[in-house]
RNA sequence: GGAGAGGUGGCCGAGUGGUUGAAGGCGCAGCACUGGAAAUGCUGUUUAGGGGUAACUUUAACGAGGGUUCGAAUCCCUCCCUCUCCGCCA
C-alpha cells in the first residue's frame, strides 16, 4: 500500500513513478476523495469535541449535586442531542469516503524503486549476469523432463489427472525421494546461511492475503475454501510474512530471516495454452521460500544477499542460470525491485524462471501493519519485507532431469544430493 | 458438533456508566546513588488521524460492527476469535 501522506504531498512525483509500470494506474481519484474526506473530518472532530465537552460538563454538575432536572442540565442535554444529530449525518459520509480511498489504495501496486530499469514489458528486462556455461549439457539427444520422468517411472502425470485434474503431478519412488532430498538440501543450506526454518499453515485467511498483496486484486489466482474464510496459500511468502502482521517488533529483533518449505497452490487462471506439459506450471508445487523482515536502511543490501542465497543453491547443484533484473513494466504488484533467477532448461532451449527475489520496501508492511520500534525513540516505523524462492522444487527437478541426462538414458544425481538420496544415478 | 470461560496498552493485569487513554506490575528510557555494575529511589514511557514551522492542540481506539445514553471498557444486540471440558479424529 502506498503512503497516503506521500500521495498528498507529492502527487505528481508519485504518479510519474507509478506510470513507469504501465497499466494506466492513477492516483487522481484518491487525491480528490481524500481532500473531501479531510474536510468532513475537520467538521466532525469539531462537533465531537463539543459533544465531549457537554458530556464532561454534565458529569461535573451531577457529581457536585446538581438536580438532573435543572434547566441548565436539560439545556445541555438538548444541545448534546443536536450535536449527535449532526454527527449522525456527517459520520456515514466520512466513512464512505474512507472506505472508497482504502479500496483504491489496496488496488494500487508499489512504486518501482529508483534503481529499477525502466521498460514496458518482459522483453526489456536486463540480464545482470550468467553463471555456469561450463555446465551446459553436451548430450544432443536430451529428452524433455516429462518424457524421461515417465520413462523412469518417477513422474505420474496421467494418474495425477485421475486423482485431481490436469496440471497436477504425482511422484513415485526415486522421484518422490529426489523431491524430498531437494527440499532437505535447500533448507539445510539456508539454515546454514542464517535463516530460521518455519513450517507455517498453508491455508491462510483473507487478511493474510491482503497483507502480502494477493487480495483484493488477484482473488482469481488462488484456490478458495468455499465454506471458510481460508485460501490455499499460493506461496509461503503469505503465511510467513503474516506471522508478523500487526506486530510492533523491537529493533533488536531485526533482521528476521526465515526459510520455509511449503506446498504452493495456484489456479493459473489465464495461462491455458502455456507450459501444458511437465513440471513447469502446476496447480500444486513445492517450494522453499526465503522471507526477510528488515530495517529500511538495510533492505537493499538484504535484497542482494537474498539473491545470492538463492543463487548459491543453483551453484551447488551446478545448474547453469542467469540473473535478470525486471524492468518497471514487468515488476510484480508489490515489488519495488525484483531479480529473477532463470535456470537453463534444454527442452525449451531457454532459461526459465526458478526463483523471483523481490524487495517490497514498506508496501507489504503497510498492508500487514508490520512495524518496529527503535529503542529509546518515540513512535514506530514500518519495516521492509523481502522474499524470494530458494528455490521452486519442481522446476529444479525438471532442470536436473534434463541437464543431468546422459546419452544412455540415465540421469546423474548432482553430487551435493547424492548423500541425501543414497544413490548417484536415476 | 455440545457445554462453559474469556478477549483491556510492548507484555501481564485491575476496572464503579461521568472529567479514565485507562490503577498496579513487568519491560524500556533518563536521572540519582556507585570506582563501575547490581540492587534501590525518582521521573518518563500506547498507537493512529486532523490542524500548526513549532510549543501545542484536537479526534479516535479497551476483539469487530451496531444500539441505548448528554456521556459506554463498563448496559443491550449481532458477528469473529481464543481457552477449558465433552464428543469425534491424523
Amino acid at each position: 500500500m502506498l503512503d497516503l501522506k506521500q500521495i498528498r504531498k507529492n502527487p505528481d512525483a508519485i504518479q510519474e513513478r507509478l506510470s513507469l509500470r504501465g497499466g494506466g494506474y492513477s492516483i487522481d481519484e484518491i487525491v480528490n476523495l481524500e481532500q473531501q474526506q479531510r474536510e468532513l473530518e475537520t467538521q466532525r472532530t469539531k462537533l465531537q469535541a463539543r459533544s465531549n465537552e457537554i458530556g464532561k460538563l454534565i458529569g461535573q454538575k451531577m457529581k457536585s449535586g446538581s438536580d438532573p432536572k435543572s434547566e441548565e442540565i436539560v439545556a445541555l442535554k438538548e444541545e448534546g442531542n443536536q450535536v449527535k444529530a449532526q454527527l449522525g449525518e456527517l459520520e456515514p459520509r466520512e466513512k464512505e469516503f474512507k472506505a472508497r480511498i482504502e479500496a483504491l489504495l489496496l488496488a494500487l501496486p508499489n512504486l518501482p524503486s529508483e534503481s529499477t530499469p525502466v521498460g514496458k514489458n518482459e522483453t526489456e528486462n536486463v540480464e545482470v549476469r550468467r553463471w555456469g556455461d561450463e555446465y551446459l549439457p553436451e548430450n544432443p539427444d536430451i529428452l524433455p523432463h516429462w518424457e524421461i520422468g515417465e520413462k523412469l517411472g518417477i513422474l505420474l502425470f496421467d494418474r495425477a489427472v485421475k486423482v485431481a485434474q490436469s496440471r497436477f503431478v504425482g511422484l513415485m519412488g526415486a522421484g518422490a525421494a529426489l523431491e524430498r532430498a531437494l527440499i532437505a538440501f535447500m533448507l539445510d543450506r539456508q539454515i546454514q546461511a542464517g535463516y530460521i526454518e518455519v513450517m507455517p499453515p498453508v491455508l491462510v485467511n483473507s487478511a493474510s492475503l491482503q497483507g502480502t498483496g494477493q487480495l483484493p486484486k488477484f482473488a482469481e489466482e488462488s484456490f478458495k475454501c468455499d465454506s471458510d474464510d481460508l485460501w490455499l496459500a499460493p506461496t509461503a511468502e503469505v503465511p510467513v510474512t503474516n506471522l508478523y502482521r500487526d506486530d510492533i517488533l523491537s529493533d533488536k529483533e531485526l533482521p528476521i530471516r526465515h526459510c520455509a518449505y511449503t506446498p504452493c497452490f495456484r489456479r493459473e487462471a489465464g495461462s491455458y495454452g502455456k507450459d501444458t506439459r511437465g513440471l513447469i506450471r502446476l496447480h500444486q508445487f513445492n517450494k522453499v521460500e526465503l522471507v526477510k523482515i528488515v530495517r529500511p536502511e538495510t533492505s537493499e543490501a538484504e535484497h542482494q544477499s537474498l539473491v545470492g542465497d538463492a543463487e548459491a543453491i543453483l551453484q551447488a547443484l551446478k545448474l547453469p542460470y542467469r540473473v535478470l533484473e525486471l524492468c518497471t513494466g514487468d515488476l510484480g504488484f508489490g515489488a519495488n525491485k525484483c531479480y529473477d533467477l532463470e535456470v537453463w532448461l534444454p527442452s525449451s532451449d531457454s532459461y526459465r524462471e526458478i526463483s523471483s527475489c523481490s524487495n517490497f520496501g514498506d508496501f507489504q508492511a503497510r498492508r500487514a501493519n508490520i512495524r518496529f520500534k527503535e529503542t529509546g525513540k518515540k513512535g514506530t516505523q514500518f519495516a521492509h519485507t523481502l522474499n524470494g524462492s530458494g528455490l521452486a522444487i519442481g522446476r529444479t527437478m525438471a532442470a536436473i532431469l534434463e541437464n543431468y541426462q546422459q546419452s544412455d538414458g540415465t540421469v546423474k544425481i548432482p553430487e551435493v544430493l547424492q548423500s541425501y538420496l543414497g544413490r548417484e544415478i536415476l
